[in-house]
DNA sequence: CAAAGCATTTGCCATTTGGCAAAAAGCATT
DNA sequence: AATGCTTTTTGCCAAATGGCAAATGCTTTG
C-alpha cells in the first residue's frame, strides 16, 4: 500500500489523516492474464492503481483488427478519462494482475473530503495523457524497426512479458514483421 | 469575443460578472504565417484562444526531421500542459492568426475568483488531450493513403490552408507520397 | 510422454513507401 | 510578360513492410 501513498504524494501534499482516508477507501483486487478489466460500451466509475502486472488499453478499427493503444504498468492509475461516460475501449489484463481499486462512491468521498484531491489526480491524469501522447506520436514517424527499439527503451520491462501479438498490435506493424525485427536486432 | 465565452460555457456555468472578469483579462494578439508563437527551450505561461488561423505544435526528431505533432485551429485553447516549466515544443502560426491571449498573472487572476475555473479549464484540456491522442493512435495502425483520408474528414478545413510538407510531416509520411496519394484518390 | 493448442518464426512474393533529383506548376515582384 | 522563389508533382529504383501459409518451437494437459 505504501507504493500508492508514494505515487500519490508525488503530485502534491497529503497529512496523516488524508493518507489513512486513502486507504481506507480502497480494496485489492486481482485479476487473472487475458480477462477484461472493464470493457467497451460499459460504464467504468471505479479508479485503479496497478500494484503489478500489465494492462493494456485496445479497441478494434474499423477492419475490425485489434489495436492496441498503450500499456499501464506496475505503479500507474487507471481512470476513466471522460468520467461518468461509458468506456469506449476495453481494459485487459496481459499478464496475471493486483490492483488497488476505489469505488465510485469512495472516490468521491475522497474528492469531496480531501482539500486539492481533484487538483492532484487532474496533475496526475495530465501528465499521463501527455505520455501517452508523446509515445504513440513518435510511433507516427518512425520506421518498423525503430518503433520496436523505442518501445524497449520506454517499457524494457514489457518486452518479455507481453506477447508478440500484443506489441505488434500496439507499434502499428504485423506479428511477422515484428518477429523478423527482433531476429534482425540480435 | 462572442465565440470564446461560448466556448468555456460549453464546459461549465460562468455568471454575467465572470464573463465580464474572462473578458477584461484577454488581449488580442495578431501573429502572421511562419511565425513562431513560442520556441522550445522559453516560459510559456499565457493561455491562447484561437479566433481565427491554425497553429501547429512540432518538434524535431533525432534525425533532424520536423515533425508535427498537432495542429490546433480556431476556436481552441493553448497552453502549456506543462505549467510553469518550459516548452519543449514549438508552436508555429501555420497561417495568419488571431489570438486571444491571457496573459499569465491574468489567468492567474480568474484561477483565484472564478469558483470552479480550473474546473473547466482541466475539463477542457482532458478532452483536447484525449483527442489528441486519439487522432495519433489511429495514425499508427493506418496505411497512408487512410491516414490522409481520415485527416481529412477530421480536418475537413484545414487541407488547403495548410502546406503539403507539413501536413505529410504530421502524417508520418514524405512529401512526395502524400503527393502521390492525392492524385490517386481523385 | 504424447497430443493438442498457442505463439513465434520463416519463406515467398506482391505491394507500399522512401530517397533523390528533375520537372512542372504556382505565386509574387518587377 | 519575364524573373526568381517556393511548392507540388513525377520518374526511377531500392528498401521496407504486408499477406498468407507452412513450419517450428513452447507450454499445457491428460
Amino acid at each position: 500500500m505504501e507504493k500508492l501513498i508514494d505515487y500519490f504524494l508525488q503530485f502534491g501534499n497529503l497529512n496523516k489523516q488524508q493518507i489513512e482516508l486513502v486507504l481506507k477507501n480502497v480494496t485489492e483486487v486481482s485479476l487473472s492474464k487475458d480477462t477484461y478489466f472493464v470493457e467497451a460500451g460499459k460504464p467504468f466509475d471505479q479508479v485503479a492503481y496497478i500494484l503489478e502486472g500489465v494492462l493494456r488499453i485496445c479497441y478494434y478499427d474499423n477492419r475490425g483488427e485489434e489495436i492496441t493503444k498503450y500499456f499501464i504498468d506496475e505503479n500507474h492509475l487507471v481512470k476513466n478519462p471522460y468520467q461518468g461516460e461509458p468506456l469506449t475501449e476495453y481494459i485487459q489484463a496481459v499478464t496475471d494482475c493486483k490492483l488497488l481499486v476505489f469505488s465510485a462512491r469512495h472516490w468521491l468521498d475522497l474528492s469531496n473530503t480531501i482539500v486539492g484531491w481533484e487538483g492532484i489526480v487532474n496533475n496526475i491524469l495530465q501528465r499521463s495523457l501527455m505520455e501517452k501522447l508523446d509515445r504513440r506520436s513518435a510511433l507516427v514517424s518512425e520506421d518498423a524497426t525503430t518503433r520496436y527499439l523505442t518501445f524497449l527503451e520506454k517499457f524494457p520491462t514489457l518486452a518479455n512479458r507481453v506477447s508478440l501479438a500484443h506489441i505488434a498490435s500496439y507499434l502499428g506493424i504485423t506479428q511477422s514483421s515484428l518477429s523478423r525485427i527482433r531476429k534482425n536486432i540480435r
